[in-house]
This record gives structure tokens, C-alpha cells and sequence, in this order.
RNA sequence: GGCGCCGUCGCCAAGAGGUAAGGCAGAGGUCUGCAAAACCUCCACCCCCGGUUCAAAUCCGGGCGGCGCCUCCA
């Protein structure tokens, strides 16, 4: 497939580098909140870049994804919530988990925790291999990357340091650099934050700065580098991976990423969407405001990922909209009972079939890949209208459907989803079987009222020749 | 101050030199006890001004507008 390259502003052609394994490392979440919407369009669109690889492109995959469990953030928040940092930050992994159930995300083959053993092990030795390659200084029983010692430094982000405006931002670290575009990669012990000591790599007691989590854990859990895919936010390219590659090749001596991959923004109210600005949904904000989360999923892949996309309830309603006219769609395809097959139906199939996957395969384009599958959607439901469809066909489109899915995740979903409706499904059947009784005695008020009163309680009710069906709202 | 992205129908959104996909909403019709679903028909010359070209929404230049990054950030 072809892939969009931060690194090189453009896209290229994409294949592992060995082994038919894409070897992908995601920035995932620093756990002192829940995620919210915003995290999660990075995540739903990784999620669709691993399904377009293992199952357009035919490729294994092999990601990691990280919990940031340890940082100011966290740290602070435990201590607020006067609990153990560990058991703090447990609560978000775990409402992480959920969040990624409900948004139908694959379980992803790695998942570590910063503050696992082997893991802060795996940054120790990464800190002694850039103290021995003279990439640091130590100050105030902190270890600092010196980044003069890499020339090669700024390629990801191509920031021209010239031109920065002057006090711009002030440094939130309150650790001493000899120069302000250091970074620290070990701190040194405070009163009441954890702390660790590797003495046999020479590392002081301490904890790990943001950066070198992820250098050490893509490593560790992916191999040696190059690795092939390092994807995340759009914010994280500076400076976060940018002092990425700074450590794993000033450690290594060899590339750490062949591709880099971001996510473009949710903005909302013309906004980013972040924690700081207060501006935030999660996945339990939607669903009590009445949305499910297949429709986020839908919404999330309505656009382009490297284009910012504005959040809003309207645009949510919409999704939710279109993607009933997916399920719509499949659910006539029960009414067909005549055999065979039709001859135009199959030239239709392929031919959305074919151009979904080209525009998955072209960086991504979810939304291209959409509006294939709904010129299928409607060729089929108007054969149905004719009557041109037979079993065979049905066949052949569900599973043309299945694939799809497969990539998109969202089918499936709202299929989990239809599983437990907000009434129960005997009690629905039994109000269709009264209604029944009622409209065959023609006592239409009485039918309406039991289809109105279901509706109130969010499911409804379409009669067809066949009889009458139900779903969600 | 430097750098980058974006501006396509009422809303969302593809398209990136060859005459505008798709979704939502809307109008009219068919079907229905009524609905719903579905179908049919209708609904855009692409922010503005110049330029290149046989041909530009797509390329170039200049405006205007929006968003972002420049060490908290998915």
C-alpha cells in the first residue's frame, strides 16, 4: 500500500522490512485520565491501518502500544486521589480497555506499562548506552540528552530554530539544561514521587522522562531497528518523537522508524479537543447522550485521517443515520427467497470491492473507502426493488460485506451492540405479536400505540409482506 | 516572528490537469391502514483575483478566511 511518511513529507510505497511482519509501534495513553474521543480518532485509525495491513495487504502485524504510567501527570493525580500511583493509574487502563472494546478496537499483540520491570530495565540500559556514546550530561542527579551531539537532530519535525519566537513557551521542566532544547531522559529522586535505581547499568535512583518509554519499549518488544511503522498523534512529532529517534539512534547507531505515521487532530468547537482546554468527550459522555459507539467508529473514518475533523453532535447523528442504512441494507437481504443469481449484481460487487481496497490501500482513505461500499448499498437495494437478486447473490454480498468490515470494524459493532437492546427481546417479540392481533381486527390506534410506545424506548418496528421487524434506534 | 495544513452543495466529505463519489438534511413521486425502510426524479462549475494550458476544483503567483505546531498534549 501506499503510505504518507512524516519523515519524508510524502507518500511511499509500504511493505515490511522482513519477515511478511509489520513490526508497529503506537504512542498510546498517559493514564491519568480516561481517553477521550480526541485520543481515540488516533487509535480508531491505527486500528484501521492494522486491519488494512493484515487483511487488504495480507501482512502479519505486530504492534505495542504503551501506557505512559508514570510522569508528572499521574503522578500528581495519585497523590491528589491519595492513592498508589500503580493502583491510580490502573483504573484509566482498565477504562481504556472498555473504551477500546466498545469502539470494536483488535486487541493489539502488546500493551506494556512504562513502570513494568523489564521495561524501566530496557530504559536504564538505553540511558547507559547513550551515556557511552556521549550523548549525555548528568546535573543535579539528572541525566540530560545533549542534543549538539546529534546533527542529524530536527529531521521529523523540520523545526527552523532560527525563527522560533522568543519565550514562546517556557519550559515546564524544572530540571537544569545546559541548553534549553535538551531533554531530560532520567530525573533525579523527589520526595514522594517513585523512583528506581539501576545501579548495575550505572543508572541513579530516578524515574524515566517521557521520551525514553517509548524508544525502550519499541525496542525491547519489536527488535532490532529499524522497526517499521512509529504512528501516533499529529502533536507527538515534536517533541516527543523527535527525541525518539534522538535517543533509539543515538543508542543504536541505526534508523529507529522507517515510517512515521500521525493522526491529524479532532477539533471541536473549532478546537483541538484536550484535556487542558476542558473541551473533551469520552465514550460515556456519547452513550449518555443517546449515541452509540459504532457511530463514533463511523464517524472517526467518515474522514481522511491526516485531515483535522470537527466534532459535533450533528455530524455524530448523521453517522449513526448512515450507518443504519448499512444494516438497513443488510437486513432486506433476509427477504430474499429466490434461488440463484442474477447476472449484474456480481460485476457491481467486484467492482466495490476492488475500489474500497484501493482507496484503503491509497494512505488510508477511509472515506473513499465508504463511498464505494454505499454505491454498493444502493445497486443492491434497488435489485432488491426489482427483484434481481437471488440467494446466490446474497451470499456473495454478504460476504463482499464481511470483508469490508473486516477493515472497518464497525458492522460487527453495531451488531455486538443490537445485542442488548434497551428492551428486552422477548418483550419485543411479544409486542409484535399483540400488534399483529391488532392490526389483523384493523384496530390501528392500538397497533400505533404499541409501535409509538416502543419507539419511546428506543426500538423500532418496520413492517414488510414478510412480517415486521425490529431495531434500535 | 518561523514552519505547516486547510477552504468543494444547507451540514459532513472524497476527488489532485480532462469536465464534480458518497453520507446526512431537503423537494416531488411510488409502495404502506398509517409509518418506517426502499426505489425513482430533483438539488454544486469547487473562497476571491490573476497566470500557465487545447483543457484547472485540481498546477503557479497574490489576496482573504480557518486551524495547528514552535518542548503538558492522541
Amino acid at each position: 500500500m501506499r503510505l504518507y511518511n512524516t519523515l519524508t513529507r510524502g507518500e511511499e510505497p509500504f511493505a515490511p522490512s522482513a519477515d511478511n511482519t509489520v513490526r508497529m509501534y503506537t504512542c498510546g495513553l498517559t493514564v491519568y485520565a480516561r481517553g477521550h474521543i480526541g485520543n481515540f480518532r488516533t487509535f480508531v485509525c491505527l486500528d484501521v491501518l492494522r486491519r488494512t495491513l493484515k487483511y487488504l495487504c495480507g501482512y502479519r502485524v505486530r504492534q505495542v502500544m504503551n501506557f505512559t504510567d508514570v510522569d508528572d501527570r499521574t503522578i500528581n493525580g495519585a497523590q491528589k486521589a491519595g492513592m498508589d500511583l500503580r493502583a491510580y493509574t490502573d483504573q484509566y487502563i482498565a477504562a481504556f480497555r472498555e473504551d477500546m472494546r466498545a469502539l470494536g478496537l483488535e486487541e493489539i499483540e502488546e500493551m506494556p506499562r512504562a513502570t513494568d520491570e523489564p521495561n524501566l530495565r530496557a530504559m536504564a540500559n538505553m540511558v547507559a548506552a547513550l551515556e557511552r556514546n556521549g550523548h549525555t550530561y548528568r546535573s543535579d542527579g539528572s541525566i540530560y540528552f545533549k542534543i549538539s551531539t546529534m546533527p542529524g537532530y530536527g529531521k521529523l519535525a523540520r523545526l527552523d530554530h532560527q525563527g522560533m519566537k522568543p519565550g514562546a513557551r517556557v519550559d515546564s521542566d524544572n530540571y537544569a539544561k545546559e541548553d534549553a532544547r535538551d531533554f531530560v531522559l532520567w530525573k533525579g529522586p523527589r520526595e514522594g514521587e517513585p523512583s528506581w535505581e539501576f545501579a548495575d547499568a550505572g543508572v541513579p535512583a530516578g524515574r524515566p522522562g517521557w521520551h525514553i518509554e517509548c524508544s525502550a519499549m519499541a525496542l525491547r518488544l519489536l527488535g532490532e531497528a529499524p522497526i517499521d511503522v512509529h504512528a501516533g498523534g499529529i502533536d507527538l512529532v515534536f517533541p516527543h518523537h523527535e527525541n525518539e529517534i534522538a535517543q533509539s539512534e543515538g543508542a543504536t547507531g541505526k534508523p529507529f522508524s522507517r515510517f512515521w505515521v500521525h493522526v491529524e487532530y479532532l477539533i471541536v468547537d473549532e478546537q483541538k479537543m484536550s484535556k487542558s482546554l476542558g473541551n473533551t468527550y469520552t465514550i460515556p459522555d456519547v452513550v449518555a447522550k443517546g449515541f452509540r459507539p459504532s457511530a463514533v467508529r463511523y464517524l472517526l473514518l467518515s474522514a481522511h485521517y491526516r485531515k483535522q475533523l470537527n466534532f459535533t453532535w450533528e455530524s455524530l447523528g448523521s453517522a449513526e443515520k448512515a450507518l443504519q442504512r448499512l444494516t438497513d441494507c443488510l437486513a432486506r437481504l433476509d427477504l430474499v427467497t429466490a434461488p440463484g443469481s442474477h447476472p449484474n449484481l456480481a460485476p457491481q460487487i467486484a467492482r466495490a470491492r476492488e475500489a474500497f481496497a484501493a482507496a484503503l490501500r491509497d494512505d488510508l482513505n477511509t472515506a473513499a473507502a465508504l463511498g464505494a461500499v454505499f454505491e454498493l448499498v444502493s445497486a443492491v437495494n434497488a435489485a432488491i426493488d426489482t427483484g434481481d437478486v437471488g440467494l446466490d447473490d446474497v451470499a456473495a454480498i454478504r460476504e463482499a460485506f464481511d470483508d469490508v468490515d473486516r477493515v472497518l470494524g464497525v458492522l460487527s459493532l453495531r451488531r455486538v451492540e443490537d445485542e442488548c437492546p434497551p428492551v428486552p427481546v422477548d418483550e419485543i417479540e411479544r409486542f409484535i405479536e399483540e400488534r399483529h392481533a391488532a392490526r389483523r381486527r384493523r384496530d390501528f390506534a392500538a397497533a400505533d400505540r404499541i409501535r409509538d410506545d416502543l419507539a419511546a424506548r428506543g426500538v423500532l418496528l418496520e413492517d414488510s409482506p414478510t412480517g415486521t421487524r425490529w431495531k434500535r434506534k
